[in-house]
Formats: C-alpha cells, sequence, structure tokens
DNA sequence: GACAGAAAAGAACGACCGTGCTAATTTTGT
DNA sequence: ACAAAATTAGCACGGTCGTTCTTTTCTGTC
C-alpha cells in the first residue's frame, strides 16, 4: 500500500468520526484538513469532489460496521444467540467506536430528505442490515427456536426500532436506564417470537 | 397583533418547513429570507441571532405539536383508546403537516451531539413527550384496561421506539409496509401491556 | 394628513465554503 | 543517485454564511 492510500484511509477515519458529530452535510473540507494536519487542497486532491469525499467515508463506516457487527455476528453460533450477538454486537458498535453515535442513524435522519448519491448508498446499507437481522432470525426460526410463523421483515422492523430508542435515548436523553431498557425491549421481542408452549 | 407579529409567525412558519428538511444547522437566513420574499437583513431584524431565529422556530414546531398530538389526545376518553389517539395523532403529525417529516426525530438526530441551547430546548420537549405518553398509558392502568405492573416508562420507551422506526422505513426506505409494520408492531406492543387472563 | 415609531431594505464586513490551477516537495522504481 | 511519478502545498476565484450599520418605507395614532 502506497504512501497515498494510506493518508486517504487516516483522512476518512478522520472524516467518519467527524460527519458522525456533525453530520456529512456540517463535514468540511477545510475542518478535516486541519485535522489531519493538511493542506485544504492537499486533502482535496484525493478526492475530486465534496460528494466523493462523503461516498468513500460513507463507505469506509460501512466497513467497520461490516467489523464490528457483522463479522462476529456470523461466528456466534446459528439460532438466538446469533440474535443476540447481532444485538450485542450493535450496542458495542453504538457507544464505542464513534463519539458520535451510530453514523447511520445521523445519517438516516440527515438524508431522508435530500436525494443523492449519498442518500442512495445509505439506503442500500440500511436496507443490508434490516435483510441482515431478519435473516439471522430466519436461522433462530431454522433451529426451531423462534416461532415457524415469524414474520422476520417485521421481527427486524422491531428490533431496529429497538435500536433507534436506544441512541434517542442514550444520546440526546443521556438517560442512564437507556441500556437496561433496551435490553428488557429486546428481551420481550424475543419472547414474543419465541415458539408458543 | 402588529404588522410585526404577524411576518414573524409566517418566518417561522417556513423556518419549521425548512428545518424539517434540511436541520437546523442547514437553515439559513438568506435562504428563509428569499422564502418568505424578504430581506435578508429585514428579516434577521426580528431575530438579534441565528441561535434565537433557532429558539423560536423550535418553539413554533412545539405549538404545533401539541395542537395536532396532545390536544386531540387528551380528548379522546381515558384509557386504551386515548393511548391509540396518541399514536395516531403522531402518526398523522408525521406525514402530514411538515413534508419534511417530524421534525423533532430529525433534530434528535443532528443535535445530540452539539451542545447549546437548541440542544437543551429539544431535550425538554423529547422528555415532555415520553413523560406524556407515560402518563396516557397510565390512565389505561388506572381504568383497568392495561396491567397493573406496567412499567410506564418501559412502555412509552418501546412504543417511541415503534415511531422512529416508522420514520425511517417510510422516509428513508420509501417502505411502502412501513405503516402496516408500524400498527402492527403498536399492537403488539398493547397486547403485550394488557391485563393477563 | 402630519408625525413618531416600527418594520424592512441596502450595502458592506470578515470568515469560511468548495473547487480549480500551478508550483514545490516527497516518494518510488531503477 | 537520478528521473519519473505521485503527493502535498500555495494561492486565488466566486459564493454564501451570520452579523452590523445606515437609510428608506411603511403603520398606526392624534
Amino acid at each position: 500500500m502506497g504512501k497515498g492510500e494510506l493518508t486517504k484511509a487516516a483522512i476518512l477515519d478522520e472524516a467518519v468520526q467527524i460527519a458522525s458529530r456533525v453530520g456529512f452535510g456540517g463535514l468540511s473540507i477545510g475542518q478535516l484538513a486541519d485535522r489531519v494536519e493538511m493542506s485544504k487542497s492537499g486533502l482535496f486532491a484525493h478526492f475530486r469532489s465534496k460528494e466523493q469525499l462523503q461516498l468513500q467515508a460513507m463507505e469506509r463506516a460501512r466497513q467497520r460496521f461490516v467489523d464490528v457487527v457483522i463479522r462476529p455476528a456470523l461466528a456466534a453460533p446459528r439460532g438466538i444467540a446469533r440474535v443476540r450477538a447481532v444485538f450485542d454486537g450493535w450496542l458495542e458498535w453504538a457507544h464505542q467506536a464513534l463519539q458520535g453515535g451510530c453514523i447511520f442513524v445521523a445519517a438516516a435522519a440527515e438524508l431522508d430528505d435530500q436525494p443523492g448519491a449519498l442518500r442512495d448508498a445509505l439506503v442500500r446499507n440500511e436496507r443490508d442490515w434490516l435483510e441482515f437481522i431478519a435473516t439471522v432470525a430466519g436461522t433462530a426460526v431454522a433451529e426451531g427456536e423462534l416461532r415457524g410463523d415469524l414474520d422476520l421483515e417485521q421481527f427486524a422492523f422491531e428490533v431496529h426500532g429497538v435500536m433507534l430508542a436506544h441512541h434517542h435515548a442514550s444520546r440526546l436523553l443521556h438517560d442512564e436506564r437507556a441500556e437496561a431498557r433496551t435490553l428488557r425491549a429486546f428481551e420481550s421481542l424475543l419472547a414474543g417470537a419465541r415458539p408458543s408452549t
């Protein structure tokens, strides 16, 4: 890996960090250049537009998400254990890596009304994410640990709602009971998805 | 009401509209002035800083929220009917008034990392909102329509999560099944909160 | 209808924005 | 060690930002 790729990676890491706090729109090239201690034009040369910078930052965030959440979850045994791993992985992701919280949650609210390539990329990520949750829940159904007639997409929708509620309670409200509430809500969803008897 | 108050109200209405789409940070005085067909300085004279403009726009949004959601809900009969009215009112609010979706959802993600008076005002609103949901659920408990041992704050937390999931699915993903999923998730929460036998 | 006060406009400011262009510097392959 | 190539810096541009100051226009009252 050449020197260029290296600094580019460092730039994108910092960009993801910043965007998680002030959003993709608030991410400015000048500030970013200050943070990584480069000239504005030197940094700009790596991307050829702000949109490219944003797109590659989003892609970088996606890769990190895969590393922190997806891959570890797939390492867990199929079934409910894996569903739990997905959820725990997300909690880890939410308050570990980025001090600005989950960048996708922030971006979802920011970009939902702003058409363009960036929004499209985010939508792809979010669809994949919900589909992943549904698929993992599917393995639990296949193992007989969750109800056979469970609506997987509905389950993913509701689990995702709990995640969003967590983000809201913990990051905005600074509610110290957020974690407990979140876990309880998740267990409640799991309980409702278990086979009847 | 003098002429000043009138145009100020018109400005704030437009400001709320814009902020619901591009966020409070993206709300710029120049663009706002164009929208209401005023000069930038003429508009600015009504507020004496951008922060004041933002704060008063948030207050305006709060008033509209009270009109659209809170008051109609309080007109519904105590108990589960009122809980339903709160939820339906929010759905109405979410995709009626503002074409940018619920401005508070957008602001929550935007401001969760940006300390200041604006964030503080939002936090107050959101706390009130969650408390309101909990209180209304409490009336249903008092009427014997919901479990006596129901954790009201937990219930409000989970209902709120469903609202956030709705916003995500409908506004970002443009999922046409969002409404159905949302209603089903809400009914599921209600079912879980009903008295046992 | 004149007058006082409120409301709106006009012009300008310093700062930062994204983006090009050119020059200097550093890295790389030989 | 040297030339070629890749990377970074410097500088300038047109625009928009929030804000201030001064001047003009409008409103409501006697």
